[in-house]
RNA sequence: UGGGGUAUCGCCAAGCGGUAAGGCAUCAGCUUUUGGUGCUGACAUUCGGGGGUUCGAAUCCCUCUACCCCAUCCA
């Protein structure tokens, strides 16, 4: 399980402990229109996450109610998604069109209750009467058809009587709802399509917020867990359920926010512009976000799934760096995967003072995996390093080799060079080298030879040659807005690397790590013994390259935005005069007196309690806050107390029988209960302890238990007071008297 | 513009009135026969801005600002 909890965490263990669900039930509903990328395989992992978590079960369910997008190729896509990432739905695979009857029956259902009728308005008609963000819509003269028109009607739109959009059916809820969404919302159309699986059964289809709700109750889902962009759908979810008046346990619809990546796109209306214009290879080219894009390119699942959960579920709207992804599969591979050699651009060096041939054996893990195994190394008098492992004329900091530096062959012997070759051009074409016989790898080096670093190397004779592709970004912007933003070197294609011939004879893995550049997979499409192909899945992370490419010009930190308020709406004549007699006659603060008097329903309250108990300033305090909390969901007639109780409190507090944080506990517990204060602070024994002498020795032994914070506070650490004073609080229960605490501990903790 | 959301480090993200977690990135140092890995340390006097309430506010109240979603017979 994973350590941190989220927020549906959060609401799904609060709901186990009430009681309200036995089990938790999720779903994984995608609709069947296209590949999955990374964004569903977080959905993926927080459904089935949670469902593994809390001893539940997820069903995947194909949310299939538009045959005109729909096909079963994409079934098949996602669930070799799911499957891929690790999930089994066991025996739970659904189909909303398995439902169709049953949900076919609540629409009769509801409109028979005349709370859904046929409306036979144009389509460009209902766009026209559903008014906008800021007007009212209109409703339909069709909403006042009869229930037996409707049922005459919605039974031959069944029939295939009519053709598209000719009627639909729709909810009968409010036209000038502030929800659009509520706007008497369709709950079906007429398609007379053939759907990939139900056939020509059906010539109307229900509307996913029919639907979806419908579905999950069916199924016994107990928490729906979607994207934030249902939000507004979350009302007609609710009223569905409750206007069918469907027995719980019944399912509630929880939002978090979708994956965003940097350098990709995500949309499926992108990720197709893609692949139909060819910019990329398919569904699963490795550039791709694509569920088959990472399994080809050799993402592990594991190395997805860890991604999913270190990103976290949050309602905002975030972009994730690429650069997390990227360490969850470097990470994930350094502890699984051997190491082996490759040179990809590959320079000669002859070994003038070797002769013959030899193997040598070199492990396939370095000394902090735990892996054992290893591999024959063919060495001889001509082999390949890398390119740029030599330098005729090294910068600062060069480990590598350079005329005047030796260099280690990983696993072999140091070198040294002697010659430079160069062609005509000026381009180094060969090096001549000498080695060190006594400098053999292992505990046979008796060279005494020091050198910065160990290169990787292949033999002349016995590599193999085999293509490589290089992957960058698939965009060249952070956020890309569409095919102009296309990095022009997002693959790169080298024919003709080379390779030590472990790698194609022995086959130890399918994933390598090329020493010193990256991790690699075999290509499960293209690979073959004679043309082996490697991707590239993530390169090794380069400090070296860092520092000696462009030093980039840091950001400068910019200097703090001003950011100029704007300006507030203009009290009217009363609120005006309100506004004065409390700054003036009652000697409120003018923030204060603000708030009250641009509220009538705080300020009809702040003035009845007044008449109670007379101390405005701290009834105002109160009421502008706690009762301000309190009132900003309801009416003052649906207040569980009264001003005179609110009065009380203040009385309280004001000859110190409570502390005003034990005054905030009594006012929840009066607002959830309607009880009198002086009854609640009996009750519970809420009376505040201002007493010393019991007081001190609580600091006592609390300074006692944290010596480490003691220290800090001596140290300068002002803010632990806070800490200590909290400490006692919570000791005593909130009952000290926190000024008399403050006091006192800042008295100890000065004192020794 | 009405409604619904969201703002905590360069990027994610905990936190729910009492010491601003953690990860990525970055920067140092040590280790290293991968300029990899590992280890150690540094990295938010401050939580979108401004006020208020409180002994004490990222957390409660007021207010302003920015961004996202909603006017498909898509999901």
């Amino acid at each position: 399980m994973s350590k941190k909890k989220d927020f549906l965490r959060t609401v799904v263990e609060n709901d186990l402990q009430s009681g309200k669900y036995k089990e938790i039930v999720t779903r994984f509903p995608p609709e069947p229109n296209g590949f999955p990328h990374i964004g569903h395989a977080k959905s993926i992992s927080i459904n089935f996450g949670i469902a593994r978590d809390y001893h539940g079960h997820c069903n995947l369910r194909m949310d299939d109610t538009n045959p005109t997008k729909e096909d079963t190729k994409y079934v098949a896509a996602l669930e070799n998604a799911v499957k891929w990432l690790g999930f089994d739905w066991g025996e739970d695979l659904y189909f909303t069109s398995d439902y169709f009857s049953q949900i076919h029956a609540y629409a009769i259902k509801l409109i028979k209750m005349g709370k859904a009728y046929v409306d036979s308005l144009t389509e460009e008609q209902i766009r026209e009467y559903r008014g906008t963000v800021t007007e009212a819509g209109k409703r339909s003269k069709y909403a006042n058809r009869t229930v037996e028109e409707n049922l005459d009607l919605f039974e031959r739109m069944k029939n295939g009587e009519f053709s598209d959009g000719e009627h639909v059916l729709r909810a009968k809820i409010d036209m000038s709802a502030a929800n659009m969404k509520m706007r008497d919302p369709l709950l079906y159309r007429i398609r007379n399509v053939n759907h990939f699986r139900a056939g020509n059964e059906w010539a109307i289809y229900p509307m996913y917020d029919f639907a979806h709700c419908l579905s999950d109750y069916i199924e016994g889902v107990s928490h729906s867990i979607c994207t934030l962009e249902f939000e507004n759908n979350r009302d007609i979810y609710n009223w569905v359920l409750d206007t069918l008046e469907l027995q719980p346990p019944r399912p509630y619809q929880y939002e978090f926010a979708r994956l965003n990546i940097n350098y990709t796109v995500m949309s499926k209306r992108k990720l197709l512009e893609l692949v139909e214009g060819n910019y990329v290879s398919g569904w699963d080219d490795p550039r791709l976000p694509t569920i088959a894009g990472y399994k080809r390119r050799g993402y592990t699942p594991e190395s997805i799934l860890t991604f999913c959960d270190q990103i976290g579920i949050a309602k905002a709207n975030s972009m994730v760096d690429v650069a997390q992804l990227e360490f969850c599969i470097r990470d994930d591979l350094n502890k699984k995967v051997p190491r082996v050699m490759c040179v990809l651009d590959p320079l000669k060096v002859t070994i003038e003072n070797y002769e013959g041939f030899e193997e040598i054996d070199a492990p396939y893990y370095p000394h902090d995996v735990p892996k054992d195994g290893s591999r024959k190394l063919p060495f001889s008098k001509e082999i390949f390093i890398q390119r740029d492992d030599f330098e005729e004329n090294p910068p600062k900091g060069y480990f590598r080799l350079t005329p005047n530096q030796a260099v280690r062959l990983r696993h072999a012997y140091i070198i040294s060079c002697k010659e430079i070759i160069k062609d005509e051009n000026g381009k180094i074409i060969e090096i001549k080298a000498e080695y060190y016989p006594d400098s053999k790898s292992g505990s046979a080096d008796t060279s005494g030879v020091k050198v910065k670093s160990a290169i990787q190397w292949v033999s002349a004779t016995d590599a193999k040659e085999v293509e490589i592709r290089l992957y960058d970004r698939l965009f060249k912007n952070e956020i890309p807005e569409g095919i102009e933003d296309l990095n022009p070197d997002s693959l790169k294609i080298i024919k003709n690397a080379l390779v030590e011939p472990a790698i194609v004879k022995e086959k130890p893995d399918e994933r390598f790590q090329f020493e010193r550049i990256g991790y690699f997979y075999t290509d499960p499409i293209d690979y073959s013994d004679d043309t082996p192909v490697f991707n590239q899945i993530v390169g090794l992370k380069d400090s070296w390259g860092k520092k000696t490419k462009e030093k980039k010009v840091q950001p400068k930190a910019q200097a703090k935005q001003v950011q100029i308020d704007g300006e507030v709406v203009a009290m009217s004549k009363e609120e005006e005069a309100l506004f004065d007699k409390y700054t003036k006659e009652l000697q409120l603060n003018s923030e204060v007196a603000n708030t009250l008097a641009r509220d009538k329903k705080l300020s009809d309250f702040f003035e009845e309690a007044l008449m109670e108990y007379n101390n405005p300033v701290n009834i105002a305090n109160i009421v502008t806050n706690e009762v301000a909390r309190e009132l900003k969901q309801k009416e003052l007639t649906d207040l569980k107390f009264i001003p005179q109780q609110v009065a009380q409190l203040v009385k309280m507090i004001d000859d110190e029988t409570i502390s005003t944080k034990i005054a905030k506990d009594v006012f929840e517990t009066m607002s959830k209960s309607g009880e009198e204060p002086k009854q609640i602070v009996d009750s519970r024994g809420l009376l505040q302890i201002s007493d010393p002498d019991i007081i001190a020795p609580i600091i006592e032994d609390i300074i006692v238990k944290n010596p480490d914070n003691v220290e800090k506070f001596r140290a300068g650490n002002k803010k632990l007071l806070g800490f200590f004073v909290g400490q006692v609080l919570k000791e005593t229960g909130g009952k000290a008297n926190p000024k008399v605490v403050n006091e006192l501990v800042a008295k100890k903790l000065s004192e020794k």
